[in-house]
DNA sequence: GCGGATCAG
DNA sequence: ATGGCTGATCCGC
């Protein structure tokens, strides 16, 4: 199941601010109404510019938006869903997956039943209301709870031939995934529903891609996601801060808002609590165009110095390939992270993030990226999230499409990063219920190599220092590397060290068979 | 890997 | 004349 707020921020504003109830107001830059008054009249969606909405709608009341106040309302809401799935699935700060399987199972109740109520309850604890869909995988789920939006629900029933039905009248942009422009490709090769794809399906690898048509192929049969979990059990992959700013011109200026920039970027690193081995410096001209521009450090860096430090080359380099650049944004991030954050042997050498499977996980994200087709772990009742074994529509898969077994796909749905605020907080307990067994006080004993706090068991703990270090070995001796021998192209066959170093971080991975290749094992990193 | 581009909220 | 920010993925090279 999805379940979706109803124009959270202005509901949330509502409560504390009844006088608004008659007059048309939005908050922050995106148009939400309550009110229905600027929707009703301009047809417009709900996220519309905020000066393009006061055009329209010279009345409109612009409230400052307070994201404290809309977080700890989201949590209130979270603590009723916990209640009907502790392991829910956070996509935003208004939005969520849900998997009432078991609830519906253990009271004898239909997802719809369930559904309504959770609704219900949802509404008297915290006067927000909620739509809903509830359908056979996430994608679906998604797409149905805004069929009756607002304050409603929507069931697509696990039939596949109710399911094609409903994809083959379904417009390809209502799939999350499908932006703007590859809704206008798909058009202009006379796709405009789901179903169409079929009939265009021999073109569509060809000018998509492989990824992009697995992804389309799915959107026609109904397949995606059905595994749900916690946002906190998905790993963080970038950092990062940009912002906008009037025309910028000049080195001077450049350095201080550099430097301003890698500030902002530092606390960021501080709440995240992790650091990054690769710094991106993005700029935009007062033309609009954007460019990136990337250095991989020595070793991972959190501090305001060394993001500036490191960055200020790059931005060097750039303002001479474009002379008299004129900016209107500044941005760093940082990505290949390591972790600074207290847990967990496992997860230390970035092997095996805590929920141990993320390093199984491949693409397939949200964004049009978000093509991945195929899906996750294979739970009960799933069947919708397999591809068939014989295509009966016809599909020829390419083979490593078809035959792909493990991977995740991610989910074509929202990322669980997109919060509106940074962190990921855990699942709050269901409403209600009392707080059983408080968290024990856990023990952590530091490691005398990286200073990280471990498990306070002593085997683990002395595996964790043997591994620290070769680690630490490793890693001075690529640094050492790196400065020793800087411009001098790597060789074919020479870097014993790399060969070692890839070697040893598939320690403490599952075992897998010696000739199979996991291309995603390819990936060095030292924290 | 890098850089550009798309997508979501 | 549809903005700004954060984060993710995919593609081509």
């Amino acid at each position: 199941m999805h379940v979706d707020c109803d124009a959270f921020y202005a509901a949330v504003e509502l409560l504390d601010r009844p006088e608004l109830a008659d007059v048309p107001f939005a908050v922050g830059g995106g148009v939400l109404t309550t009110c229905n008054y600027v929707a009703r009249t301009f047809g417009c969606r709900s996220g519309m510019a905020g000066f393009v909405a006061k055009k329209l709608c010279p009345a409109l009341v612009l409230l400052r938006p307070d994201f404290a106040k809309y977080n700890a309302k989201a949590q209130e809401v979270r603590a009723v869903l916990a209640a009907y799935d502790a392991r829910f699935e956070s996509a935003s700060i208004d939005e969520a997956y849900l998997n009432v399987t078991e609830y519906c199972a253990a009271r004898g109740v239909t997802p719809a039943e369930a559904v309504a109520r959770m609704r219900r309850e949802v509404a008297e604890r915290t006067r927000v209301t909620v739509s809903a869909g509830i359908a056979a995988n996430a994608k679906l789920a998604k797409i149905c709870s805004n069929i009756n939006k607002p304050d409603g629900q929507f069931e697509l029933a696990n039939d596949r031939t109710v399911i094609l039905d409903f994809m083959r009248a379904l417009p390809c942009r209502k799939v999350n995934g499908v932006g703007r422009v590859l809704e206008r490709e798909l058009a202009a090769v006379g796709v405009e529903t789901c179903g169409d794809v079929y009939g265009q399906r021999q073109y569509l690898a060809r000018l998509f891609g492989d990824k992009a048509f697995a992804f389309l192929a799915a959107c026609h049969l109904g397949l995606g996601r059905t595994r749900v979990q916690p946002a906190e059990e998905y790993e963080r992959k970038s950092v990062g801060t940009e912002s906008t700013f009037g025309a910028l011109a000049g080195p001077a200026a450049f350095r201080a808002k550099l430097r301003w920039t890698a500030d902002e970027l530092e606390k960021d690193l501080r709440r995240a609590e992790c650091k990054g081995r690769t710094l991106v410096l993005k700029v935009k001209l007062h033309t609009f165009e954007v460019y990136t521009r990337q250095v991989v450090m020595p070793c991972a860096v959190w501090r305001a110095d060394d993001l500036y430090h490191h960055a200020l080359p790059v931005l060097a380099k750039l303002e001479q390939e474009m002379p008299g650049m004129v900016l209107r944004l500044m941005g760093l991030r940082c990505t290949h992270l390591v972790s600074t954050k207290k847990p967990d042997t496992r997860a230390f050498f970035g092997f095996r993030p805590r929920r141990g499977d993320s390093a199984e996980r491949e693409g397939g994200g949200s964004g049009e990226g978000g093509l991945g087709a195929s899906d996750d772990e294979r739970g009960p009742g799933s069947e919708w999230e397999r591809w068939p074994e014989t295509e009966p529509d016809g599909y020829e898969l390419p083979d490593e499409l078809a035959e792909r077994e493990e991977d995740s796909g991610g989910g074509e749905d929202a990322s669980p990063y997109r919060r509106h605020g940074k962190e990921i907080t855990a699942n709050p307990k269901a409403a209600g219920t009392k707080e059983d067994g408080a968290a024990e006080e856990e023990e952590w004993w530091d490691c005398p190599i990286c200073g990280r706090p471990q498990t306070a068991d002593e085997k683990p703990f002395n595996e964790h220092i043997d591994l620290c270090l070769s680690r630490q070995t490793i890693r001075e001796a690529v640094q050492k590397d790196a400065l020793e021998q800087p411009p001098v192209v790597p060789r074919a066959g020479t870097p014993e060290r790399k060969t070692a170093a890839r070697a040893e971080k598939k320690r403490g991975r599952p075992p897998r068979p010696p000739d199979a290749v996991d291309p995603r094992q390819k990936k060095l990193r030292f924290g």
